[in-house]
DNA sequence: GTCCAGGTCATCG
DNA sequence: CGATGACATGGA
């Protein structure tokens, strides 16, 4: 099967990557085989699978043959930003040198990058997934969700969902996830988010035309059923934007607070404050800040 | 049994 | 406006 590669930046550790996608949560959108990682994604409606592993300062990618040179840019692409392999993260580990509280952070997870959720609709329904209940359960709702409405294809003997498109999910049964143990707010909000995209044309490209980040963010929260943090959720793991801090979050403030940053974990004041010193590297913050949580 | 999870909205006063 | 309850479930 053809191989594509990708040289590994600078301050890259995969095995730093591969703990995170590894956390023990029942994930369905890709799989990890040893040290590799599959998933698809669709171009013009066809699934397209991959594998990624590390070989010697190189991601190689392995496509099926048949493959047009378009579209291995498009998986090119697409592992570019999911694991944000683009940028410099020196800037950020001196920042976090400079506190002696976040020191260790540079230190342990040296490497990591900022997973990404490339795709918007993936972003804004996870979060929406994810609101208020807890990650296991978030998980199981997930996959039965794509397993319902998403497509699958076998790739080197491993059967690969992608997420269903907003077409898939804008007519959601309602009673048949009621009996999947989803509340009746997600289902709404999730064909919420579905028509903004079918019918206000809501996208990637229409999101990053907008320079201000504010209005990126009104954009999102302006569907119901998003509020700040899943705006800022998805504005952090699809856009990577920097300022998205996903403000409410109890993994977050739990994490601030276990590290002496806030005094009280409802002090939303401290976390502004705090976050004012970190510009620039917020969400890299935030995310190192989970990875904390998971040991 | 109680409390809380990677929240949000509707409905009060 | 700010406060409060519902939502669905499972793990501590």
């Amino acid at each position: 099967m053809p191989l594509l590669s990708l040289q590994t930046p600078q301050s890259f550790d995969f095995d730093q990557c591969l703990f995170f996608l590894d956390r023990g949560y029942d994930e369905c959108l890709y799989q990890l085989s040893g040290r590799s990682v599959l998933r698809t994604i669709e171009c013009d409606g066809v699934l397209v699978p991959f594998s990624i592993i590390e070989k010697k300062g190189n991601l190689v990618i392995e496509v099926d043959e048949g493959i047009t040179d378009e579209v291995q840019n498009l998986v090119l692409d697409y592992v570019k930003e999911w694991f944000d392999l683009e940028r410099d993260l020196a800037p950020f580990y001196s920042l976090l040198n400079k506190s002696d509280q976040l020191k260790p952070l540079a230190e342990n997870y040296h490497g990591l990058r900022l997973i990404g959720i490339p795709s918007l609709f993936e972003a804004l329904c996870w979060s929406v997934l994810g609101q208020q209940i807890n990650l296991t359960f978030a998980f199981k709702l997930k996959r039965r969700l794509v397993e319902a409405y998403g497509e699958s294809i076998v790739f080197k003997g491993h059967k690969l969902y992608h997420f269903p498109s907003p077409k898939a999910l804008v007519n959601l049964d309602e009673e048949y996830l009621k009996t999947q143990q989803f509340s009746r707010g997600k289902v709404k909000y999730i064909k919420n988010v579905a028509e903004s995209f079918l019918k206000d044309g809501l996208s990637k490209s229409t999101l990053l035309k907008i320079p201000e980040f504010g209005e990126r963010q009104m954009l999102l929260t302006n569907i119901k059923g998003i509020g700040v943090w899943s705006a800022n959720y998805a504005l952090m793991k699809t856009l990577h934007q920097p300022e998205a801090i996903p403000f409410g979050d109890t993994g977050l403030t739990q994490s601030l607070f276990n590290f002496g940053l806030i005094p009280d974990r409802k002090d939303e004041a401290a976390i502004i404050k705090f976050f004012k010193e970190m510009r620039g590297w917020e969400a890299y913050t935030v995310f190192y800040l989970w990875r904390s949580l998971a040991g």
